[in-house]
DNA sequence: CTCAAGATTGTACTTGGGTACAGTTTTTTT
DNA sequence: AAAAAAACTGTACCCAAGTACAATCTTGAG
């Protein structure tokens, strides 16, 4: 089974979430206390302008609260800017406060499905840029990494990251000495002497 | 009603494909016959590594015959770089080939309600790059900059570009004590645990 | 003037990163 | 089938980087 909450400053909250949604609960605030949940958790967060803050904090404390909780975003005036923000804060869903039951109800279906909700145009915009931004930076380390060999690239990739060789050994499943053979072969094959190095070539800007 | 094309190089396709959906066709190329569909048609294309203009070709012609086609990409090996691609050519989907049927029910499940599917991890990315775009880079790094001595910003400076100790010494006519001494002081004051994390923040990707 | 923060340097120490010199097994190429 | 490249692992060693525990000198704010 599967609870929606709605946490609106509109204490009786809209018509509309009302009747997609006759079981939910609605209030004016997240309850924050802890539970153990048996039931999954569908957090309708509707915000204002001025309540940027009460956002984050509020979807910290749900995250803290109920690990598996997910939430959705309801704005009032939907940006692009606003949406990142509540998304990169772990929100799966941004859409308008005032969107019909209909849209509702599909966006219950698809988060619980394990999809993501947003509008058309943020998520080409999204795409765009990302992918502007990745295919710049292939063609710009591309080059070199075509001079490794696949595990080597993996290495490189994590070693650029920053992360050390235990670490790479761990996530790679092979020891740390292994890690260390294959960052000897990546530096002498990319004429880099350490791994800062090799981080600077792989994080060059576009 | 609606209907699954599976178009991949494997003649039958997988099983766990006709598993999930038993009704759908397979075939080995995109048939381009312009058809007034009265259903929803729902392609699923298989990706192979040395197919990239392959996709692109035939997610253009699939938009061209039939607008409101959706198009899911399966994938040997996803990789980030791909999948942006792939979204950017205007799919709704990306994932890997062999995921279980589970899975793939899920995905139509999403994909038909007009959602989005995409790994976890992707779409993190997405959102991290791009609300890092929102909010100015090097304002960030000016930041950081800024909770730094005078002093201190000079060797951190030298540092993130990949010069040791030795080498900042010489440069700013000190001894390679004091370099490490005002390092250790800027590892303290931006939080981070060695120079390479260092060079990571001060690199950030516009 | 005083006091705190910055800048500088010293000695001694620990540690992760990297190399030298191996060897075995698997995969790919010829 | 043979050769070559890639992948993996071991032991031992060196060293730059970073820390601990200092001290001295300069400089700027109150």
């Amino acid at each position: 089974m599967q609870q929606d909450i709605f946490i609106s400053p509109l204490a009786d909250g809209l018509m509309s979430w009302k009747i997609a949604f006759p079981k939910a609960k609605i209030s004016t605030l997240f309850d924050g206390k802890k539970s153990k949940q048996t039931v999954a958790l569908l957090y309708w967060l509707h915000m204002n302008e001025d309540r940027q803050q009460w956002l984050a904090n509020t979807i910290t404390q749900i995250k803290q609260q109920c690990t598996n909780a997910k939430i959705v975003v309801l704005a009032n005036a939907p940006n692009e800017a606003e949406a990142l923000h509540a998304m990169s804060l772990g929100a799966v869903g941004y859409l308008h406060a005032y969107s019909p039951e209909k849209t509702l109800i599909e966006v219950k279906t698809v988060i619980s499905h394990g999809g993501v909700w947003m509008g058309q145009d943020l998520l080409k915009r999204l795409i765009e840029v990302s992918s502007s931004l990745v295919g710049n930076q292939s063609e710009q380390i591309q080059q070199h990494l075509s001079l490794l060999s696949k595990r080597e690239k993996q290495v490189a990739l994590e070693a650029a990251k920053g992360l050390s060789n235990k670490e790479i050994a761990r996530i790679l499943k092979i020891t740390e000495r292994t890690v260390k053979a294959h960052l000897t072969s990546i530096f002498e094959r990319l004429k880099v002497k350490d791994r800062l190095h090799l981080a600077l070539i792989l994080n060059q800007k576009p």
